[in-house]
RNA sequence: GGCGGGGUUCCCGAGCGGUCAAAGGGGUCGCGCUGUAAACGCGAUGGCUCAGCCUUCGCAGGUUCGAAUCCUGCCCCCGCCA
């Protein structure tokens, strides 16, 4: 049997799989080697931004790691950064995010909180969750207290700050005032380890200058990759729209999946469908010799499956075949209902308003031959048909949204 | 307090009296192709009762035959100096 400090350096390393970094050196096995002394649960902290509640990909890479640290026993203290939304956090992005009111952040916070139960082991024993308007509300003396502990300097250090700082571009007291804030809700939770995105490396490190500070044990911290999104540029963020949101349907998360670039399959797979901890017994990943295609296809089929089930990853695989390799409508449609008092039909008007675009768009779609009623392609000009030959056919409009028309 | 820069279509960003619904890029969409909603190529991208009409270039007024482009006032944003 190996002694309890052999444990925790193994333990250590196996939570710091897939970690880009794992500061301070050591430091993450020496709160295991306490754990262990203690007879205690690490407190591992994840900061959340209710500003953007629902949970894609992006944010899954880290929940998964938390959960590895549940299942090894240790217990998730997610903050919901409800006060700290009203400050907004500018980390790699170059302009403010904007407020939200009090009832969209709760709403939102809600929606996270759930989402996450997908993703988390939801044991009150392993997932505590708070609130940072809980101690953030704080007097202006407690706060001037906090603001003593940082210098400018030192904030704008920090990459972006710099990079704007030297543009001339703007900087708001708000967004200087944010990492302490983080910093503080470290305080707050007595936090042992925080986790966050390779973006949130700066804040991590600032929040061990705080406690410190505080007199408290300084957090270890690690950061995980970013995912990029679905082009396979940018990191992975509902207002970049190149999402996959952990609640959409399967047939989104598998189609969208084959949307990203070829590039992005092996890092998707790693950080998101690998076993958490690597294994001797495991077999080794996908050999080189899977075609793209192929690779891309298991992946997409291992996403849903993790979210859903294997039946659901296989049913949207036959769904994509079926629409997107066969060029097939698929089985299930809805059916849009319409009348015509005039004797014809008009498509712009019906398109519309089945698909949220304007009938200038509408048009445009058929001028460009993206419309097809039944099997055959409406040519440029068609925009009126009549009745007889609308009711009962499949309406397809660009390559996935269809229709099956009824005459009411 | 002083000086300077700026607000253009989903985003960035050109335009600076007519040829502007407004260059270019991004994004998005469509088509083609294909191994996929990949890549690549081509095209489209304010609205509508669509060969025409209507409404846009921070807001309000004005000059002009004619303004996103000129003038006046206002609102907002940013930087620098102090």
């Amino acid at each position: 049997m190996p002694n309890a400090t052999d444990a925790a350096a193994e333990d250590a390393a196996r939570l710091s799989h897939n970690a880009v970094d794992s500061l301070p050196q050591g430091g993450l096995a020496d709160k295991l080697r306490l754990a262990r002394a203690e007879d205690r649960q690490l407190r591992v902290k994840l900061g959340i931004d209710p500003t953007a509640p629902d949970i894609h990909l992006g944010h899954a890479v880290v929940l998964r790691k938390l959960r590895e640290f549940q299942d090894a026993g240790h217990r998730v203290v997610l903050i919901v950064g409800d006060y700290t939304a009203r400050v907004g956090d500018p980390s790699g992005r170059t302009t403010l995010r904007p407020m939200l009111s009090e009832a969209e952040i709760d709403a939102n916070a809600a929606t996270f909180q759930r989402q996450a139960g997908r993703i988390l082991d939801d044991d009150p024993q392993r997932l505590e969750v708070r609130r940072n308007s809980e101690w953030l509300d704080m007097r202006t003396t407690e706060l001037l207290q906090l603001l003593g502990t940082t210098t400018a300097a030192q904030l704008l250090e920090r990459d972006d700050f710099a990079k704007r700082l030297a543009a001339g571009e703007a900087i708001s007291m708000l967004e200087l005032l944010y990492p302490l804030l983080q910093g503080y809700d470290s305080v707050a939770v007595d936090a042992d380890v925080e986790l966050g995105g390779t973006d949130q490396k700066f804040n991590l490190l600032l929040g061990r200058d705080i406690q410190r500070a505080y007199g408290q044990p300084e957090q270890a911290i690690m950061t995980m990759p970013i995912l990029v999104g679905t082009e396979g540029r940018r990191k992975m963020s509902k207002s970049l729209a190149n999402q996959i949101g952990v609640t959409e349907p399967p047939e989104e998360i598998y189609g969208k999946t084959m949307a990203i670039p070829d590039e992005a399959i092996e890092e998707y797979r790693r950080l998101l469908v690998d076993q958490l901890t690597p294994s001797e017994e495991l077999p080794p990943p996908a050999s080189a010799e899977t075609s793209p295609r192929d690779a891309k296809r298991a992946l997409a089929r291992d996403v849903v499956a993790w979210l859903y089930s294997d039946q659901d990853a296989a049913a949207a695989e036959r769904r994509f075949d079926r629409v997107h390799v066969d060029h097939e409508a698929p089985e299930e449609i809805d059916e849009a209902s319409f009348s015509c008092e005039d004797g014809q039909l008009h498509l712009p008007g019906l398109i519309a308003d089945e698909f949220g675009v304007s009938r200038s768009e509408a048009r445009r779609l058929i001028d460009q031959g993206g419309v097809t009623l039944g099997d055959s392609q409406l040519a440029p000009g068609e925009h009126d048909v009549a009745p007889e030959r609308a009711d009962g056919q499949v309406l397809k409009v660009g390559r996935r949204r269809f229709r099956r028309l009824r005459r009411g």
